[in-house]
DNA sequence: GTCTATACGGCGATAGAC
DNA sequence: GTCTATCGCCGTATAGAC
């Protein structure tokens, strides 16, 4: 699955990182991660001093996955809706190679919100740029004017919450039909696309 | 807040409720518990056997509160439109007034989605009459044709969504000004229902 | 660096007086 | 029914041999 290196460090991160992703910080226990690392806790302790910090390291990393580089996308020079359909694309792909993220960093984030706002501070994330180029493409007429923090949650909100919401699908809509539910989700992103464009774009045809 | 009954085994149904929704199974103390009711942990335990079975008790209560009739409002004789609208309103009426359940739901559903199963059967919600009325209203071109699961996963992730990412959206969007977040949450039921009937009206104007 | 053994604290649960 | 006191487990963290 990852890139499984041979020192002890990197087995021990990559270890944590599926024990915390799945059970969250409350729910992981030091003796499972080092089970899956194949050593004993006490060498857990060795490489990274306590629970926190080992949680740390790895929580850390993830924020830095979970923000890609939309803002690259949106310096281009396309279409709006070409931008629009990329930004989904490139968050719907992150998502189906992680779907657990969504519901971690939830849990994560509303445990203990200050740790994540550090981490955001530290990586220098600020939505400002993008905000401008949507008032712009308004401006042109290239779509309906809206409030653009809106548009933003709302297609983050169909991009993110059916991962969140992956066993309640699962079973109240699919009734725990494994195949039907992976369809779904593959559909998603010509769905949400679609949606969305219908939403913001003026009347063309 | 709550309506507070002067017996003890409503007062730790409510405390425990506080504490549950703000910690999670994981996160809560018996201890918390019983200082928030005013009692002390052995009384806990004389009322409910045990935490898992204190937690079943209040985590049952918040389902059936979690999903409320809109089968109703589907059977209205209105205009789908209007059931839209309708519902869009009711969800978000409820949440602004229980803004902690998506994330608590969330967070639970994740850690043992059998616990939620049971409920839902135990409930006996099924989803599969607003399906056909949906189906209906693309029948007679009310809305567009589109696929009604992807439809209400849209509607569902717009209006649960900002909820759960709260502490996101607080700091990434509004730098902690309290405010502005509100006022942004008390606009999303405009919002979202303009961006939504945008998306499934069929060309009218 | 890696291991075994153990200390230490927290928490759910119970015993038993009133 | 309600309390105080305490048990026993489990999980983090440390000591110390190799």
């Amino acid at each position: 699955m990852n890139t499984k290196k041979d020192n002890t460090e990197d087995k021990i991160l990559d270890a944590a990182k599926n024990v915390f992703v799945k059970k969250g910080m409350e729910g992981a226990r030091m003796q499972e991660i080092a089970d899956e690392a194949g050593i004993n806790k006490a060498l857990l302790h060795y490489y990274f001093r306590s629970k926190d910090k080992l949680f740390d390291a790895i929580f850390s990393k993830i924020i830095g996955l979970a923000f890609p580089k939309i803002g690259e996308i949106f310096q281009s020079d396309q279409a709006f809706a070409w931008k629009v359909e990329q930004v989904i694309d490139t968050y719907l792909s992150l998502l189906m190679k992680h779907p657990y993220l969504p519901a971690f960093i939830l849990k994560e984030v509303n445990r203990d919100p200050s740790m994540f706002f550090k981490l955001v501070l530290k990586h220098g994330f600020s939505p400002a740029p993008i905000f401008e180029i949507i008032e712009e493409a308004m401006d042109r007429g290239e779509i309906i004017r809206m409030n653009p923090q809106h548009l933003v949650v709302h297609v983050l909100s169909m991009c993110i919450f059916p991962f969140a919401a992956k066993p309640i699908i699962h079973f109240v809509l699919f009734d725990e039909d494994k195949q039907a539910t992976q369809a779904f989700f593959d559909e998603r992103k010509q769905e949400v696309k679609q949606f969305v464009l219908r939403a913001i774009t003026p009347e063309l045809k």
